[in-house]
DNA sequence: GACTTGACGATAGACGAATATCGTTTATCA
DNA sequence: TGATAAACGATATTCGTCTATCGTCAAGTC
């Protein structure tokens, strides 16, 4: 570090440059804050696209970074598969996997347990729940 | 294809050639099945090794593909890590990764009530549970 | 409107995992 | 024991994901 906190701008992380709003960076995050579920850059590429055109890769890696970085973003990381981005600040969930559109959704509430399932000696702090089968819209049926 | 299954050897599924017991293959499954847990490519690999020296990459490759398709070893996907390989025919059960040293440990039993996690219309075939934390060995109890 | 520089798009490169290739070794069996 | 081809080790290649680079564009500011 240099001279550190120079004036004001120095929030909780590092002085990064002033960031500006264009068009891409804001099409980015409203696919990823509206959509209800995780998305994947290639996901995020192709919806972002749709509402900016030529939109590259490059983009959405970096404007998903940021958002890590800034904490309004949360990695998903499904078994075997790449990573996937939700929005933070939702409560305690896990996530179903459908197998027949390979959309990821939201599930509300966890199994009761988890914390008795290790034998003794095991000092678990996290768990990560997934559950695999068919979507409502994929089975034919309303949401 | 040319003029399909010539003769006998034609079992369940494709006409493999005999396969022969080497060296190699014998100590890579006896590391996979004498392992309580699933190793990685590389696990399997350095533990391999130590038996037979000068096993290379390709051979784990090859025996642990052989040995799924045989059915004797499971795939294991932890979120985030490369494929692990653990013995099958093991009653249903999870994993616990371990942060300290990354390795991963059967759980027996299953958390109830998982099938009622996700709202109505969809469908659950299959589940998988993830716990995280830290293993007996690493918190400098005994097993 | 002009300037500064953060952000962009395109794409080459890095990276780790897995596969394909190929000459050599060796298990198997007549 | 000798012939045959499965299996081997080494390594080049591929593959998917992600990062670095760079010339251009444009947001923010005066």
């Amino acid at each position: 570090m240099t001279d550190g906190k120079a004036h004001s701008d120095d929030t909780a992380s590092r002085a990064r440059p002033r960031s500006r709003r264009t068009r891409q960076r804001s099409v980015i995050q409203r696919v990823l804050l509206e959509a209800n579920r995780p998305l994947g850059t290639q996901e995020i590429l192709e919806a972002a696209q749709a509402k900016a055109p030529g939109l590259g890769i490059a983009t959405v890696y970096r404007t998903v970074h940021r958002m890590v970085e800034e904490g309004r973003l949360v990695l998903v990381e499904m078994p075997g598969e790449a990573p996937r981005y939700e929005a933070s600040g939702k409560e305690h969930h896990h996530h179903f996997r459908c197998r027949a559109c390979d959309d990821v959704f939201e599930i509300q509430g966890c199994p009761p347990g988890l914390g008795n399932l290790a034998p003794k000696g095991f000092r678990i702090e996290d768990h990560q729940v997934v559950l695999y089968g068919v979507c409502p819209p994929c089975t034919g049926m309303p949401g």
